[in-house]
DNA sequence: CCGAGTGTCATTGTATACATTAGGTTCGCA
DNA sequence: TGCGAACCTAATGTATACAATGACACTCGG
């Protein structure tokens, strides 16, 4: 990979998810370059994907803004998280290999104990429900289905209240990846993919919820 | 828009798609900004763009190749292109106003003269089709969908195949899309959604048996 | 005082030159 | 003769200069 431009593009995506630069705040390309400590080609690549992935609005005279996400714009992007995730896991389950398997259990089981230390281990939560789902979706063998979530799989964090997870939302997160395992053991497209529908949906109303529970802060993804 | 990398990417595209650059040929930047009478840097810009709709390869070192695409590939398209597509339709049921209704019939009769002209009128017909699913795309108000769906819908076509259809598949395409409009006539979710499932399904068939039935040639896109 | 028009400024689009890196070829040595 | 290393070539990545275009403000006329 380029290494200027994928410095840039991750740049600009963290000002953006982290609130450094607001929904709707206009984006100049030579303010970033310079930020960036890159000359604009780099950054006009970035901004080329990030629109892509539609973290970026462009005008009719293509200026660029950040682009501000409502409440339903996040509950679209969940849903059709929820369609085409369910449908790698349908695709999985026929496809998966044992050593696939054997790397979700490793994943879960880091999740399990970064829930269950003393003080639950966001950073290493986060990480490894990444792996798991990661892994799901190489099994689904789907350049397709890879491709397109890999567009929208970061932006449902866009929202910094989304940070904010109950105790309960990661344990259940965390079983419901139990019952994933199981529907890949026993091969099952129909049993993964309806776990999958229904992790992926839970995951949306914990979002929705979010502005009430606010329990263990610095949460930098959806729990899924 | 910008003026150099919209047509440098149209050129291109329609190379791909036309045949003149064969799947798995190598793609030197300056080699077609020569052909397109450009710099390289517009011609990058097409390319990255091309690349996200997947027409277009990286090798692990960044050098572009055109896309070859296996049947499996192909329906594993037309299966997220139907799973999309009828979520939109589902989504447009209940929020397609009457002069978009209007609209739609417009298509579907434009659609129905250039089927039952003496000599059918392929360029008619594939234009109103792409405009009829058009309006349904957007009706129903997802920037997610169509974001998406904008960037798998050319590529069935890429193999040439799919180029021939059958006078009774145009009919019975053409027969869908009547149910369609019923459909949202009615503002039933479930009615046009199950429709549009159909309709894509029947799509891919179609193109699964071009090889044997080659009637209506340089149909140059999907009949759907 | 308001509106239209024009001029200036800011921002984006394109071209080109240069840097960097991968890949191939050739020469040398075992 | 086969393997490897170094060089050379070609293609991509980046920077910068220039062109074009839209935005904004100010002025002039009504």
């Amino acid at each position: 990979m380029s290494r200027a431009s994928d410095r840039a593009y991750v740049m600009i995506r963290d000002m953006i998810l982290s609130g450094d630069l607001p929904s709707g705040a206009k984006i100049g390309e030579e303010a970033l370059a310079e930020q960036c400590g890159v000359s604009r080609t780099p950054i006009r690549e970035a901004l080329g994907r990030l629109e892509a992935e539609l973290l970026i609005r462009r005008s009719d005279t293509q200026r660029s803004y950040v682009a501000d996400w409502s409440l339903e714009d996040v509950e679209e992007v969940f849903e059709l998280r929820g369609l085409l995730e369910s449908r790698a896991a349908r695709r999985a389950a026929t496809r998966i290999s044992h050593s696939q398997i054997e790397r979700l259990k490793t994943h879960h089981a880091a999740i399990g104990e970064a829930i269950n230390a003393p003080t639950p281990d966001t950073q290493q939560f986060v990480e490894h429900n990444h792996l798991f789902h990661s892994v799901i979706l190489e099994a689904s063998a789907s350049a397709e289905l890879t491709s397109m979530l890999a567009r929208i799989i970061e932006r449902p964090i866009v929202h910094r209240t989304a940070r904010n997870y109950s105790f309960d939302d990661l344990k259940r997160s965390h079983r419901q990846h139990g019952e994933l395992v199981a529907a890949f053991e026993q091969r099952d497209p129909a049993w993964a993919e309806a776990v999958m529908v229904s992790h992926i949906r839970r995951a949306f109303h914990t979002y929705a919820n979010a502005h009430i529970d606010q329990r263990i802060p610095d949460m930098s993804q959806a729990a899924e």
